[in-house]
RNA sequence: GUCUCUGUAGUUCAACGGAUAGAACGAAAGUUUCCUAAACUUUAAAUAAGGGUUCGAUUCCCUUCAGAGAUACCA
């Protein structure tokens, strides 16, 4: 039993006791004491006053003494106006520490049989442009929630939605047949996403070409001009080419699909984000017009005269929303819906969580609402994941006008920099080309990851490539840096033939800075089940730099393996260990790698 | 127009309704005979504006202002 959990108990005996009240636990919340005062742990006490008809310093005074004398953890305490401030007795750390010590993967819960089954979709890449950085945000948020998740208990399913059909693909397509001149990734060396993408690219330049011609020649307006452009045109013919499963257009797309795969792939392992399960939307939108028929049939949906078919979620509050074109071809919508009917007859799912970005917060409104009105049971109960997107200095990312941060370049860029400053510290004395290189990339990739995973979610964040990303301060390379301090640490301990016993006994007297560090490390727990219950992989990150700060202060004022006495000297070491050990799980959620030195 | 989200040091980010709003980068000044200086210490610097709710508001409510997004036969 930890000891916040503890000294509730006694808080609330306290104010049975003494006012005669029963304070549900719930209301009794102790803070962390500031540390400009003395102290561990701080009870506010103004909620208290109704029942003890007294002045906050009086009733503070009270709990303080009751608490004193009942609760044998509390070594002391004092007053600051309303505040309560304990003390918690160094015996009582140690006990913590010993626990902590004897857990491997303290703070997680292991799933049982009857643990909640938890599908999590992310990345959900579209096959007409490489991965840049706004996809990066949504993989390392996906994959970090998942293991979150996890470590609260529950059994989780990793899933992606690859968007492998609609009008994006056709107009790469149509690109590569018209400029591409038999391209391949193998003629030109180019990594197949970025050569997909650069038609995609070359069709929107032709494209925006033909409009402005309409628009100066013909007199057409700029929407006329769009709708009616050549190109454009092609391009919906050719989706509905697709659709008959014409067998050119199929050969084509499946050719043009293979090449992106082998990027995509390539760039995942690189990421290290990984799925158990991966849905194709060329296998689930027909799956979603057969629901769509269904629900006209049942009078949920109505058709146009030019044979659209819609919803009307007006009297919901919203708009209404296209679910077939006239045309017949289906919508993102319609995709989505068909994704669930599958996902669900393949999976007794008790929740499912979308990781996608907040432009699409309408989306998953109606998304919800329909697969309510389609009898789909889950379908209120849908997670959205929602976040902010990544802007540049400048603005907003364009993929279609190439202003957009590759996540390829960034990951190399970001590797460079990682061995060159290694290189500059003289750190890499002594090590292989091998041993460096996976250095630098563990240090590049948690750069990268930390930056993007230690903003709240849902805030849109700004990236400059000119600064790029910083080794220092509150980053990714600092934890690392000192996780491999420890580790050295640690080394050095073991070769001197320190024995490390399984209990530390309680009579080490602690000083102030050990005792909070053991309370930061113990918090660890809490925070887990905090980031599962807010899904907020940025409260890790946020904590583990806390923490290594923290540590950091410590590891500078006192020495560990120059410490005379020896209880002391094994006490350090051991708080060292955990410390590390809280590190490294804490930076696993996050899908960070640590090394064991830099 | 309507709806949603966001406004915190020069910049990038923190702060269950709790104490004197924390960090980092950048700026200025320091600390290496000692376990990894990718470290540590010190200084200057912020809650968009106005009202309300209360013992107490960056946090909750209202108004105004600013930014982003949605409201697409794009995904």
């Amino acid at each position: 039993m930890n000891i916040e959990a503890k000294l509730t108990a006694s808080i609330k005996d306290a104010l049975k006791v003494l006012y005669g009240q029963d304070v549900p636990v719930a209301q009794i919340q102790l803070q962390k004491t500031k540390k400009e005062f003395k102290g561990h742990l701080t009870l506010v006490v103004f909620p208290f006053l109704r029942m003890s008809r007294k002045k906050p310093e009086l009733t503070a005074q009270e709990i303080g003494e009751y608490l004193e004398q009942h609760e044998s953890s509390i070594a002391g305490f004092n007053v600051v106006k309303g505040f309560l401030n304990l003390i918690i007795s160094s015996a009582a750390w140690i006990e913590l520490l010993n626990n902590i010590n004897a857990d491997e993967r303290y703070g997680f819960v292991d799933a049982t049989n009857s643990s909640p089954l938890v599908m999590i979709e992310y990345s959900s890449p579209n096959t007409n442009k490489p991965l840049h950085l706004g996809h990066m945000r949504n993989n390392f948020l996906g994959s970090s929630l998942a293991n979150i998740v996890k470590a609260n208990g529950n059994k989780v399913i990793k899933t992606n939605i690859v968007n492998d059909r609609g009008i994006h693909i056709c107009k790469s397509m149509l690109a590569w047949l018209k400029y591409g001149h038999g391209e391949t990734p193998e003629s030109s060396g180019k990594k197949g996403d970025h050569l997909i993408g650069d038609y995609y690219v070359a069709f929107d330049k032709h494209y925006k070409a033909e409009v402005a011609d309409l628009m100066e020649n013909k007199g057409l307006t700029k929407e006329e001009a769009e709708a009616n452009a050549p190109l454009m045109k092609e391009a919906h013919e050719m989706l509905v080419k697709w659709e008959a499963d014409d067998p050119d257009v199929r050969a084509l797309w499946k050719k043009m699909n293979d090449w992106v795969y082998a990027g995509f792939d390539q760039t995942y392992r690189r990421m290290g984000v990984s799925f158990d399960k991966i849905y194709y939307e060329s296998n689930t939108y027909l799956e979603g017009k057969k629901k769509v028929d269904e629900g006209l049939h049942k009078g949920l949906f109505y058709r146009k005269e030019d044979g659209s078919v819609w919803a009307d979620l007006t009297s919901e509050g919203l708009d209404q929303k296209l679910l077939l074109r006239s045309d017949g071809t289906s919508v993102y919508m319609t995709q989505d819906i068909g994704t669930a009917e599958l996902r669900f007859s393949d999976y007794p799912i008790d929740k499912m969580i979308y990781v996608v970005g907040n432009e699409q917060n309408y989306h998953f409104q109606v998304l919800s609402l329909l697969l309510d009105k389609l009898g789909f049971k889950w379908g209120k109960d849908l997670v959205h994941f929602s976040y902010g997107m990544v802007e540049l200095p400048e603005g907003k990312m364009k993929s279609r006008e190439g202003t957009v941060v590759d996540a390829d370049d960034l990951m190399d860029e970001m590797f460079n920099q990682a061995r060159d400053t290694s290189k500059e510290l003289g750190k890499l004395e002594g090590l292989t080309e091998e041993e460096a290189n996976n250095i630098a990339r563990i240090v590049g990739m948690g750069a990268l990851k930390y930056f993007i995973l230690k903003v709240d979610a849902r805030k849109n964040m700004t990236f400059n490539p000119k600064e790029s990303i910083d080794f220092n301060g509150n980053t990714g390379p600092f934890i690392q840096y000192t996780y491999a301090r420890i580790q050295s640490v640690l080394r050095k301990a073991e070769e001197s033939g320190i024995i490390i016993p399984k209990e530390l006994p309680t009579s080490v007297e602690l000083n102030e800075k050990e005792e909070n560090l053991i309370q930061s490390v113990a918090n660890f727990a809490v925070v887990v089940k905090q980031a599962g219950d807010d899904y907020s992989p940025s409260d890790i990150a946020n904590y583990i730099y806390d923490l290594v700060k923290e540590f950091n202060q410590f590891y500078h004022d006192y020495s560990i393996l120059h410490e005379e006495n020896d209880a002391v000297k094994i006490f350090r070491i051991v708080l060292s260990s955990n410390v590390a050990k809280v590190v490294s799980l804490g930076m696993g959620l996050l899908g960070i790698d640590v090394p064991d030195r830099m």
